[in-house]
DNA sequence: CGCTCAGGGCCATTA
DNA sequence: TAATGGCCCTGAGCG
């Protein structure tokens, strides 16, 4: 197979590395067994008198000895360096009186620190803490980082909260929350106890939260041994012993070393070392004290083509670019950094490290790349997944969600915004090879990274109801709301769910989301999004991206219009009216004794007949702006003309040059495509059935909680079907025609013209200026580039388009994977409509092809594929298809409900549905038969596509298409 | 004519 | 510092 072994890049070199001698090895880990445990076996004797000391903390200075309680177990490690100890006494929420209090900082000029604490219950407090907020808005307030992911922030009011049940003397349930742990020794590692309180002895929980739920874990030592995930806690005690002894005190030594009992680390003479904690069936735990590596990053949709760019400029700096021009030694492992939950060819940062060898983990040199750095890895802990064959980007996202799913399933605590790809071998290896899977463990990466980002701060606003702490997910909007039948008829914002305060800006929201509407059109505001436009809307994080409230305020149907440019205050707009009527509407509803109000809704207004406009006001997707706005310009679709500028970028010799080399290979016909009938039965439903149809879907979807989280749902569900099932007209809404404000809705997301041409001639001209002046590209790989490169653009749509993006990734890719070449060729079939010149082929790039020149060169398959082409083109260019039209053919291609595995097949069926009848009204305007003739094209281009795909396929295996290309991705899974 | 309530503006609070 | 959101002021239109 040269097809998977070509995108195998990502260790390309490896191999030239490696030496031939055999290895050599030690099997000393790297933290030795004998670190010194700094905790006393004893507890503190404290003597029969308890120190009692006033309210206020006592400052002591001077020598250790002047402490009434012997620490010279802890300043001997390191505590030693301030001079001046704390003690505190105690207060009311800790009858623990706490000895040798003493910090360190890190630097002079530091504002970290390290305070260890001895208290009078014979534990031993541990924490590391700095000041936040130095500069700003005066706001100093302390953060402490404490040892699970426990982060208090003493004088804010966000925290990371630490929750512990437990009974009281006389049984009653109380709880506390802490700030810190108390760590004493036990016969096998430390007890983690908290501050105050009882000890955690057998019986007692703590929950901790970390960011985004809470884990249980239980205070019985026993527990700790059940599964992987708790025994690393139990390791994680003894880590605080070595955190002191060693991190404090002897100086963190990189553990690269020689390593041949490894059974995956062979093939470089030094690896990376490690200390197993612990392991189950489906993953390890492993101990990495901090290392030096080299790092670069590279932003790709694909995980190929990054790692292949970052690999060569990895190689270079350690065969040379660096400032010593020193030849660096190979070393394993090859580890990629990404984020996780990656969507579909989502681009994506990866960050590729090697390991430096040991001779050059103190002084590496400096490289003299600039892209190219020295990172240090802090030491941590990680969970590790283990697999074999070859690092293929589905395997790496397969293996990533199976670790986090065993994860998840333990309550193990890590970090889930990234996770890292790690690779032993090279591609030349056949057989065992061994790649693995890492998720930092978030307890111990806390106490040993002295530079780790603090954790995102909770979302929710702290909570003085102890309830709402354990039960997250709800907020205490929920809570309040629950028992209540009359919130229920006010109902709740529907852009984010809050409280509704009245009428805003054409429906009921609150009080927030009007203001917040209102600053955004006054101002004019445009927002981007840094997440994939689709982020959560609620109370707590409506704040977090405007870019999607604002979307959702439009989505759900919040008018433009009703923001006034005079600023006129007070008086009553045109709304009043719709207003009033929706109350009246709203009222009637609810005191409708029915449970199923949609359906009720629909009998007590009797005179509305399923008219178009009302049909459209529940199924057109909310997304579409109003048209009437002038904030919303309808998509200027890009004028043709861009031929100069290809001139510019390609030496127009090595086109015409290398026109010749679009001689085809002969079509060897092995592979029959199978080619499957469009399906005709479900574009071809006669007006009245697909209006039965669209209603019964709109009152299903709102029946069994379909959609719950798109925006179609949440304008149906809050402005509470009243707009969606009465004919109320609203003022300024455009009664034309629904069906236009659903194809002005598809037509949104159409990419500009101009902007893709831009990008293909900036990616011909990059691949261009790789290769130097004298080595064209040949033709055949010009028109994979702009094919790749179509195909890029046509995927960012898909993810982007109404409706698809509420899918389900599995499903997205499915139906891509099913549909890229339909669309490729629908997407070249408008634009030759569009711009073509007579007799010529209209490319990305803004040339005008002859088609006989074409024709003259192109092999068979190439030939006929060309005219089959040609001829859809001239059907097409006599039916005169519009921008609409051809987006509606592109959705309806996309969503194609036959596809196997689909899981929201009724999704995908609804969404074709309402393209289908949008389309048929649309054409029913020009020519009463232009739907059936535009239909009837769809099978043939259904036909071409295959035969497109069959051709590439042909020339992929003969090694003519370059590799790292979506477009060979796409082939590959689909002949996989 | 006076009441209503959805607009606008204000400004302490927040990140 | 800029955005947020709760609160208050306004005044057209309705009964
Ligand atoms: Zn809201
Ligand atoms: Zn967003």
């Amino acid at each position: 197979m040269i097809g998977p072994l070509g995108l195998l890049v990502l260790l390309g070199v490896n191999l030239v590395l490696v030496s031939g001698t055999p290895v050599v090895v030690g099997d000393t880990p790297v933290v030795p067994s004998d670190t010194p445990v700094v905790l006393s076996d004893t507890p503190v004797v404290v003597g029969d008198t308890p120190v009692v000391v006033g309210d206020t903390p006592v400052v002591v200075s001077g020598t250790p000895e002047s402490l009434p309680v012997d620490c010279s177990d802890l300043y001997s490690n390191g505590f030693d360096n301030s001079g001046v100890y704390t003690i505190f006494p105690a207060g009311p929420t800790s009858p623990v009186q706490v000895f040798c209090e003493m910090g360190s900082m890190d630097a002079p000029d530091s504002n970290k620190w390290t305070v260890i604490q001895r208290r009078t219950d014979g534990t031993i407090n541990f924490y590391r803490g700095w000041e936040q907020y130095k500069t700003g808005f005066g706001q100093a307030s302390s953060e402490y980082w404490l040892g699970l992911e426990n982060i208090h922030l003493l004088s804010g009011k966000k925290s990371y909260k630490l929750r512990v049940d437990m009974e009281d003397f006389d049984g009653a349930k109380v709880f506390a929350e802490y700030s810190s742990f108390n760590v004493a020794p036990e016969k096998d590692g430390y007890r983690l106890t908290f501050s105050g309180f009882k000890d955690g002895g057998a019986g007692d929980s703590m929950h901790v939260h970390n960011g985004q739920k809470f884990s249980t874990f239980d205070m019985d030592q026993d527990s700790f041994a059940q599964n992987c995930a708790k025994m690393f806690l139990g390791g994680w005690w003894r880590n605080i012993a070595t955190v002191i002894g060693f991190l404090l005190v002897l100086t963190t030594e990189a553990s690269v070393g020689d390593s041949s009992l490894s059974e995956f680390c062979s093939e470089t003479k030094e690896c990376l070392l490690y200390t197993p904690v612990c392991q189950t069936e489906e993953y390890e735990v492993r101990k990495l004290t901090s290392t030096k590596w080299v790092t670069t990053e590279e932003t790709s949709r694909i995980m190929e083509m990054a790692t292949y760019t970052a690999f060569r400029r990895l190689f270079k700096y350690i065969t040379g670019a660096n400032e010593n021009g020193a030849n660096i030694e190979m070393t394993s492992p090859v580890i990629i950094k990404s984020k996780t939950n990656k969507g579909w060819f989502e681009s994506c940062t990866y960050t590729m490290s090697f390991l430096l060898p040991s001779e050059h983990q103190l002084n590496p040199p400096k490289p003299t790349d600039s892209q190219v750095s020295i990172t240090e890895m802090p030491g941590m802990n990680v969970y590790v997944k283990s697999y074999g064959g070859w690092m293929m980007s589905y395997r790496v996202r397969d293996k990533e969600s199976e670790l986090m799913d065993s994860l998840e399933s333990v309550g193990a605590m890590y970090k889930k915004d990234f996770s890292y790809a790690v690779g032993y071998d090279s591609p030349m290896k056949m057989f065992n090879r061994h790649n693995e899977v890492w998720f930092v463990a978030e307890a111990s990466m806390d106490l040993w990274d002295y530079d780790a980002e603090l954790p995102q701060p909770l979302a929710h606003p702290p909570a003085n109801d102890p309830h709402e702490l354990l039960y997250l997910e709800r907020t205490s909007k929920d809570l309040e709301r629950e028992p209540e039948s009359r919130a229920e008829i006010e109902g709740s914002c529907p852009v984010c769910g809050d409280r509704v305060s009245g009428y805003h800006y054409g429906l009921l929201t609150c009080e927030s989301c009007k203001g917040f509407f209102k600053r955004s059109v006054q101002n004019n505001k445009h927002y981007s999004c840094s997440e994939r436009q689709r982020c959560p809307m609620n109370p707590s994080q409506r704040k977090r991206c405007p870019f999607c409230r604002f979307q959702k305020c439009l989505a759900v149907g919040m008018k433009r219009e009703a923001v006034r440019a005079d600023r006129m205050r007070g008086g009553r707009n045109k709304f009043g009216p719709f207003y009033r009527r929706d109350r009246q509407l709203k009222q009637q509803v609810y005191y409708q004794p029915s449970t199923a109000p949609y359906r009720v809704k629909a009998e007590t207004t009797p005179t509305h007949q399923p008219t178009p406009q009302s049909d459209h006001l529940m199924i057109n997707h909310p997304l579409v702006p109003f048209s009437s706005e002038p904030f919303y310009q309808p998509h200027v679709v890009y004028p043709s003309g861009l031929g100069l500028q290809s001139e510019a970028i390609m030496p127009q010799d090595c086109i015409r040059n290398t026109v010749t080399g679009l001689a085809a290979l002969p079509f060897t016909g092995l592979y029959q495509p199978n080619m499957r009938e469009f399906p005709q039965e479900k574009t071809e439903y006669p007006l009245s059935s697909s209006l039965t149809l669209v209603n019964s879907m709109s009152s299903s979807m709102a029946g069994d909680g379909f959609l719950p989280s798109s925006p179609a749902m949440s304008a149906s569900n809050s402005t509470s079907s009243s707009t969606a099932s009465t004919p109320v007209p609203f003022p300024y809404t455009s009664v034309e025609d629904p069906s236009e404000d659903f194809l002005a809705q598809l037509l949104n997301g159409e990419p500009e013209e101009g902007q893709l041409c831009a990008k293909v001639l900036a990616s011909l001209q990059r691949e261009q200026a790789n290769r130097g002046k004298h080595d064209c590209l040949n033709t055949f790989s010009i028109m994979c580039k702009m094919a790749d490169q179509t195909l890029f653009g046509l995927v960012e749509w898909a993810r982007n388009c109404a409706f698809f993006k509420d899918l389900k990734v599995e499903d997205q890719m499915a139906l891509l994977q099913s549909c890229w070449s339909e669309l490729l060729v629908l997407d070249h079939l408008s634009r030759q409509v569009t711009y073509a010149k007579e007799g010529c082929i209209y490319l990305v790039t803004g040339q005008q092809i002859e088609v006989s020149t074409v024709q003259s060169q192109a092999g068979l398959t190439l030939s006929s594929l060309v005219s089959r082409t040609q001829d859809l083109v001239s059907k097409l260019k006599a039916l005169h298809l519009d921008k609409e039209e051809f987006v509606c053919l592109k959705y309806l291609v996309l969503f194609n409900p036959d596809v196997k595995s689909i899981q929201s097949r009724r999704q995908v069926e609804r969404t074709q549905e309402q393209v289908n009848r949008a389309l048929m009204e649309h054409t029913q305007r020009s020519q009463s038969d232009k739907f059936g003739q535009l239909l009837l094209r769809l099978p043939e281009v259904r036909s071409i596509s295959l035969q497109v795909e069959e051709y590439l396929y042909q020339r992929h295996l003969l090694g003519d298409l370059p590799c790292n290309s979506l477009l060979t991705e796409m082939l590959h899974t689909k002949h996989s």
